[in-house]
DNA sequence: CCCATGAATAAGATTTGCCTTATATAAGGA
DNA sequence: TCCTTATATAAGGCAAATCTTATTCATGGG
């Protein structure tokens, strides 16, 4: 499920842009397509192949409700975008990258 | 210089990767394209490219030493990909995400 | 000076990714 | 059952991104 890497799914504007609809909640794939098609001026199935792409590389959860597919926010990939930026954060902030390092291990000590 | 989105340059993985060895520390454009080199199998010209990119992109910094360009990464714009991430946060550890917010405020509160 | 080394640029080929139109699948109401 | 709505898939076109080879520019040693 995550042939590609998350920074590559994110690597697309329109991408993004659905993913920060679904941060507002849940939501059937024509909600998402309505907005996406007003604001990038592209097709439903364009709209659609950027829901696959996220489905398939798990940035997503879809449920189906009767003919409609809801779609959801799932954390993991994020998860992983962030673990890659982490590498970075002291150059910009000493302290939030000593915090990471301490949840990082907390997380660990919770769940291995 | 930011003329195009912080994630849109992190998607392609041999930007990442040189990001990964500038992160270690400041390096000549020769260290970085034979690392390059040997694991992506691309040219000179190519690892060069990839430089520009991340210099006008505002990834890192570049100085002169000599004949050699001495690249590093600069902060800002990893700062913007950390806060179009934290967005998402919450879906994922809600206690790093209320620390986030709160730094933030610091942050605000020291350089406004 | 001249040549070697380090790195960037130019120009063109190629590949990848995204978009479009057309069509398929599936669910629900009349 | 038939039609409409909701969404996904297929196939092909096109443009943007990336790579290659060739060349240029700049520095510094001999």
């Amino acid at each position: 499920m995550a042939a590609v890497h998350a920074l590559d799914v994110l690597g697309d504007p329109v991408r993004r842009r659905i993913l920060e609809l679904l941060a507002e909640g849940e939501r059937p794939a024509g909600a998402v397509t309505s907005v996406i098609r007003d604001e990038f001026g592209i097709s439903q199935p364009a709209v659609s192949q950027h829901l696959r792409v996220l489905r398939e590389s798990g940035f997503t959860t879809v449920r189906p409700q009767g003919a409609r597919r809801l779609y959801a926010v799932a954390p993991a990939r994020f998860e992983e975008a962030d673990a890659w930026l982490a590498h970075f954060r002291r150059f910009w902030n000493q302290r939030l990258d000593a915090l990471e390092t301490e949840l990082a291990r907390e997380r660990h000590r919770k769940k291995p």
